[in-house]
DNA sequence: GTTGACCTTCCCATGGTTGGAAGGCGCATA
DNA sequence: TATGCGCCTTCCAACCATGGGAAGGTCAAC
């Protein structure tokens, strides 16, 4: 199999794979004489690992780690639980961030009457914010 | 005020500040004859601003149209809104997809013993996504 | 033998931010 | 006046994951 048919076969681009190859994430391809690199069933096995651990929001450092621990077949299966909890944790906390930020921006944008006047409580929002962010500077000179 | 002061001033860092300034998100500063940024009230204001709608998430991109708009006495407050309101859409798709990979790794995660036994439904589900990606390789060639 | 689709490596760009190096100011203190 | 410290300046590089493209080699079909 080609790097291309590899590429099809998974649904990671074959600039990826490249890439993943040169961090090390996947150990580097066999080639044909001409230089071709070569997969088989085994690559494109840990390739779809990768494609479905990347869609769950892995990162590559955490993809290291699953890989690392699927290679392992003595792993303890809390050690591959504590990353996925980790990475739910982040990923929570990310949901969080713009979710709190949705909330504001729902708020200012329902008080925003949208129409051809300029008064606009959105921008008066983002103008006003002298008093929130001056008066700690003031009190706190650690 | 120097780049220090204007940066201890707003949060946002000198560094950041500068870079504002290179890709002309905000104007060029005024400078001391050594070459130091100087910058006034209204500079401050203009980086609060920026602050404040980096914090609800704004790309540096709808900033340029929000600070377009914020000087512009004369805008329309509908074109705010519609700012915002793609930004919230966008916001929206994101959280959707965070909760998404959330729902799945949770899941799993509630299936996995966490023991010290090799059995983890998390790692056999990343390495089992043969099914659902070979088969329409097969039926879909275009 | 030519063509077209593939492969290779290499460099560049994205976005937003941080880090560091090398050199120039400004001010306080000895 | 000299020294030192902290600030400023510019430039260059890195992060993460991905895409784009150029220049050149290879393979297979016709």
């Amino acid at each position: 199999m080609n790097i291309g048919q590899a590429a099809r076969a998974t649904g990671i681009s074959a600039k990826m794979i490249r890439y993943y190859e040169s961090i090390g994430l996947i150990p580097a391809a066999v080639r044909t004489e001409a230089g071709y690199r070569v997969y088989g069933p085994t690559e494109i096995h840990m390739l779809r690992f990768i494609k479905r651990a990347r869609s769950l929001g892995f990162s590559v450092e955490q993809m290291q780690h699953l890989l690392a621990l699927w290679r392992d077949r003595d792993r303890a299966s809390a050690e591959v639980k504590a990353v996925a909890l980790e990475h739910i944790a982040e990923l929570r906390a990310k949901i969080a961030e713009l979710e709190g930020m949705v909330q504001t921006l729902q708020q200012l944008a329902d008080c925003c009457h949208g129409d051809d006047r300029p008064d606009c409580p959105i921008l008066e929002d983002l103008a006003a914010s002298d008093e929130e962010l001056s008066r700690p500077e003031i009190k706190d000179p650690i």
